[in-house]
DNA sequence: TTGCGTATTTGAATTATTATAAAAAATACT
DNA sequence: AGTATTTTTTATAATAATTCAAATACGCAA
């Protein structure tokens, strides 16, 4: 019997182990616990790059992933992760909710057809004289959203 | 008994009669009939300059003002003037609709306590360097709201 | 005036989201 | 380990915003 168990299937698991890890840690650090349904929600979030997306298609994936989880969860992970810091809400349709995975601020095209959401990094674009606000208040955040649409020829 | 009769103790009522003159054709304009439930709400829009209302706002306004009319007729008429671009819908809240009497481009101060919005005027802030559109697209928009809150002392 | 096609209104249904509350899972403590 | 404490999940119900579709009102021709 080797010494280095490798029983579930995951080949040596180097990668998986750390990325692992590193989600479990994220998790820790916001002070929740990593439960199977949180770490998998985060593996679809974080494991590849920044996302936007809604509760509706997270709930889709997890569930092509092959992971049991209500909608409800989903709606509570993805809120605690936002109170957290880990996600951001992103207000660009009426109807539905977004979540960006990419916290730090920047801006949006926003393709209305699709719904699809690409990042503008806040360095790519120019928001200037804003006037000023009204007494006692402070800006919060500013938001541009770029509206696209395909081109009509 | 004069001449002039006063019944309605609105004085002579001229104001009042090219105001709803110039209502009545701004709906006709748009194709639609000027009904009394749309003429009540075209008055409580444009009466007295740019508003920024909510489908439940601009209905409480026309129970006060003594009309009855469904909340689903007001959200057809909202979208009817959108449609023929006597409004315009401002997306600033994941869970309501605001909808604009001001249809030039402008942008928002959005008001996050309150739920207020406030103009700002194009020419009062600067959006440079967009970066090149995804291909096949076309800007439909560009949507800038500045949120605010309360300065925290 | 009456009848007919279309526009409009509105009660009812649908959708996205949140709340509740009881069971299950994770952690803390011994 | 075993047990207590807390967090999390989830079925289910509730809510709020919005949309649908049946019924009504309107505009116009005969
Ligand atoms: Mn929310
Ligand atoms: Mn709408
Ligand atoms: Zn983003
Ligand atoms: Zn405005």
């Amino acid at each position: 019997m080797p010494a280095i168990s490798a029983d579930k299937g995951e080949g040596c698991g180097c990668v998986m182990q750390y990325e692992a890890i590193d989600l479990e840690k994220k998790i820790r650090d916001a002070s929740l616990r990593p439960t199977k349904q949180r770490l998998a929600l985060a593996r679809l979030l974080y494991a590849e790059g920044n996302r936007h997306v809604t509760a509706e298609r997270l709930h889709a994936e997890a569930m092509e992933a092959g992971v049991a989880v209500s909608l409800a969860t989903i709606y509570n992970n993805l809120h605690q992760f936002t109170a957290a810091g880990l996600l951001r809400e992103v207000v660009v349709d009426s109807s539905r909710s977004y979540f960006d995975t990419n916290v730090a601020p920047h801006h949006h095209f926003f393709h209305e057809k699709s719904g699809a959401l690409e990042d503008i990094p806040k360095s790519a674009l120019t928001v200037d004289n804003i006037p000023a606000l009204p007494a006692g208040t402070e800006v919060s955040s500013v938001d541009v959203i770029v509206r696209i649409n395909d081109t009509r020829g």
